[in-house]
DNA sequence: AGCACGCCGACT
DNA sequence: GTCGGCGTGCTC
């Protein structure tokens, strides 16, 4: 029962980012916890925040007078301690807020915003009949009866000497009758409704007539539905039935529909159920035989459909061989994380379902971490089939209001198995056992806003808090995995399934010589031998699947005459055309211009957009293969809800030839009828200025090759390239992960970069340059300096076993977003540095320094894109 | 971030 | 002379 809590209040600024004291009314006590969600008042208004730490007394420094807490939100709290501390843990290790972390746990439907209201004062209302004289007097004049308050405006003809009883001064009549009767309003509806009003509030406000009030509003209400609960004394209510007579035909039905509900159910459902009507309902109530109540309706978005139970399936050897190193871990209940190493269609999630099918006998949770892109139906439902109504899935596709309910139902521990994208790593589970992270080299793991966490280093994480296991499964482990699992050695943290469990071959993989086929005149983005199996596929009635991996946005226009290019006026990018709008797009602030039909600087005709788009592509095939069916997948066929779904089911029914792509058919389809995969220009992911790319490359045409012949039909691959002696492109022909990253490690080892190292990336922006190239210099300063202090200011080439240096600063590579300046420095770093509280607290120093300089900072620790 | 408090130009 | 512009200070 503590008096005094500290709440991180919501308030996106480094300076407020730490815990402030407010008094716990005595109401509140029993219900104030670590993780409560309240609303505190803070500079004149009231916020949203988090109780982080609770105690008895005041702390010695701080007012002497605390405010109270306002109202507190939840009647659970939303988060539990561990995630009080995770969030904190997270706010360190990637120099955001604490604020920041504390949001990005809990779902979008509970980010309250305050709310101000205005209801009737203790004071009296000035002489209510001058208002009432002051609307009669408007009836005689020009009378706009809609809004009897714009009437009254009749004030601008009148003279001024009569201004000492101004009607300005007094409060709509209409405003008065509706505060009566509704007790308050939105500020926000006054304001609009009144929009003359606004002296007369703030006067009536000044006097006590009016109060402003502040509360916090969810962005999404529970839903609230009457609920039919069944008798709790059921032989009171058998009798009841018995003995009702026989006038009361309908009365007796529901008796009966209640008696065999084994649990509640909507008034609506019930009524519609029996064809009753809701007096008959209320009739029973009244007696006390059942009870309507309002309660929380959840909203399920699997709800009504069936999944077919599935149980475990026999193992095999090493599938066995690796779930019992796992489950053996689980039943320690020690923290540990293991590194799946299994090729496409090894069985990993069989592994996986046995293992948390194990966490579960033991009393604990699971979560399982996927893609967004592969939380596909059949994914729910190979989980749904195992573990039923125990599994709620967090998945980005659902209304926020649907999300809200499965995060809620983990809450309240209605489910014990989360499945979801990156942040179902914040699963409110308090009896954490297993986290399984598939796929989990994948890039989309890495949030690219703040907070820019990595799921895998938080799961890491937050697997030690609760003595829980991690399990990373990937076929193409990312080096920075790969390297630590490796160097666990002994511990043998690394596991692997190197043989397809289903009896199939990995399918052999062709790379075929762009500049060759140019060479013998072949100038279409086909080559021979792709053009060749497009063919024979057609002909035999089998499928393929065509990845564009349009990274890097190719499709830019350009003058052929004067070489000008396109490029947006906010940001220091080329435009991107779309064949669709005829629109000139820019991928980083969204600006469209038509495009252009001449060349706007040397009026030729000879500009022409360039690049080969998932679009061009479509176009090309038509004309290639007349008649031929091709679906096409890519951010702009797939934005509405379920249009994901829908193409993949039309390409798993046979309603297409092709399936035409970006990366997003790369992942987990699986369909018996695709004999063909072709990657139709390699290059393109290879060739970006990252150090990455070789692995993503790797990666992608590994993932990709892995869609053919997954069944009874032999699949082959082709992948086109104009490097086809690139490591990346001849490991991922072999199929050779090893071989792959014993190339790409030497390489890294070379260049200085991860995970021979770490990096944070710091960018900073303003609208002008030299604001942006003053403040960057003196963070760059304060950074070094304090690594000086520290003594870990020294090459990383050195042979100190610590050791950090800055890069910068420097433009960034995009040098200007929406019409903001963008530097940038990189801390590389190596050993035991502290190097992301050196980069937070050299942020401090120069904001403090220079205080409203407008300048942002923006940090991300170990980046993904160094773009 | 925002809201308050506080000092200088265009209107009743 | 006041309304209101937005510059800085602070928020339990």
């Amino acid at each position: 029962m503590s008096r005094v809590a500290g709440v991180i209040v919501d308030v996106p600024s480094r300076s407020t980012d730490r815990p402030f004291s407010y008094a716990v009314p005595a109401d509140m006590r029993a219900w104030i916890e670590l993780g409560s969600r309240v609303g505190v008042p803070f500079a004149g208004r009231t916020l949203q925040g988090f109780v982080v730490s609770l105690a008895d007394e005041p702390p010695a420094e701080g007012p002497a007078k605390l405010k109270p807490i306002a109202e507190l939100l939840d009647p659970l709290p939303p988060l539990l301690p561990d995630l009080v501390e995770l969030a904190r843990w997270i706010s360190v290790k990637y120099c955001c807020t604490w604020t920041a972390a504390l949001q990005a746990m809990v779902p979008s439907a509970i980010k309250g915003k305050a709310e101000r209201h205005l209801r009737l004062g203790e004071a009296e209302l000035p002489d209510e009949a001058a208002a009432e004289s002051g609307a009669s007097r408007t009836d005689a004049g020009q009378v706009d009866v809609e809004n009897p308050y714009m009437a009254s405006a009749a004030f601008w003809a009148m003279p001024e000497e009569d201004g000492q009883e101004l009607p300005d001064e007094t409060l709509p009549q209409e405003l008065v009758r509706e505060l009566r009767r509704q007790g308050s309003l939105k500020l926000e509806a006054v304001r609009e409704r009144w929009p003359e009003a606004g002296g007369a509030i703030k006067r009536a406000l000044a006097q006590g007539v009016l109060i402003e009030e502040t509360s916090i509003r969810d962005r999404i209400g529970v839903r609230m539905q009457l609920t039919v609960y069944p008798p709790l004394d059921r032989e009171a209510a058998q009798a009841a039935l018995e003995a009702l007579p026989g006038t009361a035909k309908r009365q007796k039905e529901l008796l009966q529909y209640v008696l065999e509900l084994e649990g509640p159910v909507t008034l609506q459902a019930m009524l519609a159920d029996t064809g009753a009507n809701a007096s008959s309902a209320k009739a029973l109530a009244e007696k006390g035989y059942i009870l309507i109540e309002e309660a929380e309706q959840q909203r399920d978005p699997y709800a009504g459909r069936e999944f077919r139970r599935s149980a475990p399936l026999p193992l095999t050897d090493a599938q066995r061989e690796v779930f019992v190193r796992i489950r053996d871990a689980v039943e320690r209940a020690a923290p540990a994380t293991f590194l799946l190493h299994g090729v496409t269609g090894s069985g990993k999630t069989e592994v996986y379902m046995q293992s948390i099918q194990r966490a579960l006998e033991l009393g604990r949770e699971a979560i399982v971490l996927v893609p967004e892109i592969s939380l596909t139906p059949q994914m729910v439902e190979r989980f749904k089939g195992r573990f039923g109504d125990e599994v709620a899935v967090l998945h980005s596709r659902l209304s926020s209001g649907e999300r809200y309910d499965e995060w809620r139902r983990i809450r309240r521990g209605g489910a014990k198995v989360a499945i979801g994208a990156r942040s179902a790593v914040f699963a409110p589970f308090a009896r954490l056992g297993l986290i399984v992270i598939d796929e989990e080299h994948e890039s989309s793991y890495k949030q690219e806003e703040t907070p820019k966490y990595h799921a895998r280093d938080v799961a890491v994480q937050r697997a030690r808090q609760h003595g829980a296991v991690v399990v990373l499964g990937s076929a193409t482990p990312s080096l920075e995995t790969y390297a630590a699992a490796a160097r666990d050695g002994a511990g043998g943290a690394l596991l692997r399934l190197s043989e397809r469990a289903v009896a199939s071959v990995l399918p052999p993989v062709t790379v075929t010589d762009m500049r060759e086929e140019l060479r013998s005149g072949n100038r279409s983005m086909f080559s021979r031998a792709l053009h060749e199996a497009l063919q024979a596929r057609l002909e035999r009635g089998e499928q393929s699947v065509l990845l564009l991996n349009r990274r890097g946005y190719s499709t830019f226009v350009i003058c052929r005459s004067c070489g000008y290019t396109a490029l947006c006026p906010h940001c220091d990018i080329s435009l991107t055309y779309h064949q669709k709008t005829r629109a000139m797009r820019c991928h980083y602030c969204g600006h469209a211009e038509l495009a252009p039909r001449a060349c706007p600087s040397c009026e030729s005709e000879q500009i022409r957009y360039f690049g080969a788009g998932t679009q061009k592509v479509e176009e090309e095939l038509a004309k290639l293969f007349p008649g031929i069916r091709v679906i096409r997948m890519d951010v702009d066929t797939t934005t509405e809800k379920n249009a994901h779904e829908k193409w993949l089911k039309l390409f798993g029914e046979r309603k297409a030839d092709v399936l035409l792509g970006t990366q997003m058919v790369a992942k987990g389809l699986d369909f018996p009828y695709v004999t063909l995969v072709g990657v139709i220009a390699a290059d393109t992911s290879l060739n970006l200025p990252d150090f990455r790319a070789g692995e993503r490359t790797f990666q992608l045409l590994t993932q990709v090759a892995g869609r053919a012949g997954r069944h009874h039909l032999p699949g082959e691959v082709i992948i086109q390239t104009y490097n086809p002696e690139h490591d990346a492109i001849i490991a991922s022909q072999k199929h050779d992960y090893e071989g792959f990253v014993a190339e790409e490690m030497k390489h890294r080892r070379m260049m200085g970069y991860p995970p021979f190292c770490r990096l944070i990336l710091v960018t900073m922006s303003h609208e002008q340059l030299a604001s942006l190239s003053a403040t960057s210099d003196r963070f760059a300063r304060r950074l070094i300096e304090l690594a000086g202090q520290r003594g870990v200011l020294q090459p990383l080439h050195g042979s100190g076993a610590r050791a950090l240096e800055l890069l910068g600063p420097v433009a960034s590579p995009i040098s200007r977003i929406k019409d903001r300046y963008r530097f940038q420095c990189m801390i590389k770093y190596r050993g035991a540095v502290p190097a992301a509280e050196l980069v937070s607290e050299a942020i401090r120093q120069t904001e403090a320094e220079a205080p409203r300089s407008g300048v942002l900072f923006s940090v991300d620790v170990d980046p993904h894109m160094i773009l």
